[in-house]
DNA sequence: ACATTTCTTGAAACCGGTTACATAGAAGTG
DNA sequence: CACTTCTATGTAACCGGTTTCAAGAAATGT
């Protein structure tokens, strides 16, 4: 593998000089940045990175440290990321923690010297842990963490607002008895989906207690839980679940049974995932831009990379009802554009 | 940012006996190896990963560059490259190429000295370039891309086999006039997947030429293609999309229009993807399995990393068909385990 | 007891770049 | 023409690790 000595050497100059001309400084002669450049192309010379990044205390790439690599959801968040960071000119250096605090801390530990800045997604434990083992100056966002407390800035899907306002809007369009089904204990986004559907339930001072049934985000536990409304013959008139799958494997079942939606069940999901527009009917549901979430963690960082020392916030996307054939006509389509929403969207681009 | 010479300091020892101690090298003391692990952890010391890829001449990092990062190709390809990194304990480094030639040539590039292999999916363009600006010693396989030519070796889906497999299907079902609706023509598996049809429908020797309608692999296109089959009262039993997003745009069109699928009409895809199982009728179309590509090129170039010098194959993964609701009954699943196929799947686990 | 081998440790070189500082020659000034 | 200022280039130090080599200490053999 060629090095900038041996340019240096065929261009006839010393390796300050090959390294100049090479970095197009300007107190070099044009003559000599022409030989020198000659002399690189010749030799396919290529710098090493690792070398540079030695130097200048900088490497040009960041890290992201996803729990996994699986489906369409990171799919869409590196997607956004990458978008900001090839703008300003940022390789991307991808990490699978594999679920594991465990596993987040040895993918946090390998991105040392490699990165300039880190995004990270942890899972769902202890953030003190977590505080440990991040190295201490390099710059750091976190996505879907409500880090508010541990001092680090955040992004996050306002997963609680767009689970109370699908609640209300089922409410809204004539529903009295409406089932949750759950999503994981030990997942954040599904503690607070449900938490938005409790309390948008306790609002309107329902006096059964909410019906909460228990899913695993799978189609197979969408589908498990319509049986149980149907065998249990629970007067039910309306399925919220925390996932787009698991409302995707109810809708069918009770389809197959028979059972008139949104007449008799009205069927509504969380995430937009592309599926959601293709079910028959299509599934109504409540619409998160992974992408842009990803996009905003990737300008957070970008900020605090240029030396903003912006305070930890905590941003919030809010998300926005889609409503489809799976819930009732009142309203075909209806957002939630707030202004802090507006806001928000805007400071993305 | 605490360096291994405070370690050393902190431990009263020498930078090259810290380094010992925490490499877990035989010949250091116990106590000195423990003075030494202590300090370590007490001034939270990472090691710095670009300079120690400078002196060992590695990085346990390799580069995956890609077209675009968008869908879930990407990240089912993703997935199946990092299952068998994460064994072998090898960092993902990610880049996005955005399509143009050039982009792949800035993309490898910032490669060097940061990994220690390559896998590259290279977009549509002429060998030759990508070749040249190919690191002289660095090992790379190439993804999705006949490079028997070019002396690299690569895995690839074989996309003529299945597109012939599936074209075969329909006729022995009893269709006898299929349209092919293909994909875009600067695309390679769209291509393959066309030759793969054409080269079926010659075999039974019909006396029209095979009838193929544009497309772009987009939802859109296929409902196109179906609107242009409905408005020309197109003598077709039969629509065979390029993919599987054209086969479902098809298919709502058709459904739409009264048409019976399949009775009328039956309607096959390429690829499989996850929306294929929840259409109504659930799509037939040809399984493609993203991530064992990934997993075969990833393993291929670990055998490369580990000093075999395998020639330049080119790995060809066979698809299987998926025989659903969206064409006639004759047979319900039917796979195609060749000999070479059985071979293929083993070499890879 | 002394010679020889083995083991632990430290000093220094090195990986491949960048950059502070020194220097020599060119250009500018009175 | 002598002096200063500027500019292009080279020398050497440095970034943060790893590793070779040498040396001293400890263990072993006779």
């Amino acid at each position: 593998m060629t090095t900038i000595r041996d340019v240096a050497r065929t261009a006839g100059v010393s390796v300050a000089t090959a390294s100049r001309a090479l970095n197009g400084h300007l107190n070099v002669t044009d003559g000599v940045r022409q030989r020198v450049t000659d002399a690189a192309a010749l030799l396919n010379y290529i710098p090493h990175s690792g070398a540079r990044s030695l130097t200048r205390q900088r490497s040009d790439a960041i890290g992201v440290v996803l729990p996994d690599l699986f489906g369409e959801y990171f799919s869409e968040l590196v997607r956004g990321i990458d978008k900001v960071a090839h703008q300003a000119g940022l390789q991307l250096l991808l990490s699978n923690m594999h679920g594991s605090a465990q596993g987040t801390a040895t993918a946090i530990r390998a991105m040392r010297g490699r990165v300039d800045g880190l995004l990270i997604m942890p899972p769902d434990t202890d953030p003190a842990y977590l505080v440990a083992n991040l190295p201490p100056k390099l710059p750091t966002v976190l996505i879907n963490y409500p880090a508010g407390s541990i001092g680090i800035p955040s992004v996050a899907i306002d997963n609680y607002s767009g689970a109370r306002a699908m609640t209300e809007a089922l409410l809204a369009s004539g529903c009295k008895r409406i089932a949750h089904i759950a999503g994981p204990r030990d997942n954040r986004d599904a503690r607070e989906r449900l938490r938005g559907f409790v309390d948008a339930m306790r609002q309107v001072g329902d006096e059964h207690s909410p019906l909460i049934l228990p899913g695993d985000f799978t189609e197979e536990a969408g589908a498990e839980a319509a049986r149980l409304i149907i065998a249990g013959n629970v007067a039910v008139d309306a399925v919220f679940a925390a996932n787009d799958m698991m409302a995707v494997g109810c809708l069918a079942v009770l389809r197959d049974a028979g059972i008139d939606v949104p007449d008799q069940i009205a069927v509504a999901g969380f995430d937009d995932i592309p599926l959601a527009r293709h079910t028959y009917p299509a599934l109504s549901t409540v619409e998160v831009h992974i992408a842009d979430m990803g996009a905003a963690a990737m300008s957070l960082l970008l900020a605090q990379l240029q030396g903003d020392d912006l305070p930890a916030q905590n941003h919030l996307l809010q998300p926005a009802l889609m409503m489809r054939g799976t819930t009732s006509i009142k309203q075909k389509k209806m957002r939630r554009p707030t202004a802090k929403n507006q806001r928000e969207k805007r400071e993305l681009s």
